[in-house]
DNA sequence: ATAATTCATCGTATATTTGCGATAAACTAT
DNA sequence: ATAGTTTATCGCAAATATACGATGAATTAT
């Protein structure tokens, strides 16, 4: 397998992606819209020891970053994986590290 | 392939790994490091944009993450990739993404 | 209409990050 | 010894991140 070089612009987005997973809170946000398709706000309150308005603002550094994608359903709003962005993403990580992604489990 | 969950403390090990990768400078410092084996500081300074103090800087958050240990081999300092985290950041990315990275290719 | 629910945003405080120039530390070469 | 090379660290300034309570906006239920 040939590496392949990652451009400056892949690098930025890439630095950008990182730069969202790089708070345990937001891990674990995203490890749980992983897990089980959509979330409320509230869903991930009641789990994170912070309060609403922090975790508030760290869906909405995920939604900046473009990894994550929410849905008003009122009074409540759903949040879902951007998966276009996540799989991006999941190339740029793969890419980086050298890890062939093509032929990994797909989790539809 | 079932889906590993990830405790917290591996998420925050990646929360750490993914915070040093999450800025340009220091993912072309690593991108550097993993086409050529090792590489002098100056190196780096003379391919990136900022002062020599920054580019020290950077190495040393990555450094302190883990992700490369430095040489000393006076009057210059040698730094390559630190193998055992670089993996163990190699796998909890995998993991995270759900990428099955047992039979991705070797470097060696 | 009023109250309750859900969530984002504002304002604020504190901590961390980023970047620079200047300086110090360690060693080599003259 | 003196000067040069390479790199880390210090001190500083500006920007960004983190967290909270309070408030506002939107909608539902009573």
């Amino acid at each position: 397998m040939i590496k392949k070089l990652q451009t400056e612009k892949e690098l930025e987005q890439m630095a950008r992606f990182a730069k969202a997973l790089g708070h345990p809170i937001r891990l674990t946000i995203l490890q749980h819209l992983e897990k089980q398709s959509c979330c409320f706000t509230g869903d991930f309150v009641d789990i994170l020891p912070v309060a609403q308005s922090t975790v508030s603002q760290h869906i909405k550094e995920l939604k900046d970053a473009g990894l994550i994608q929410g849905e008003i359903n009122p009074p409540k709003v759903k949040y879902c994986i951007n998966q276009e962005n996540w799989d991006k993403a999941k190339a740029l990580f793969c890419d980086f590290f050298d890890v062939d992604f093509t032929n990994s489990s797909c989790s539809i």
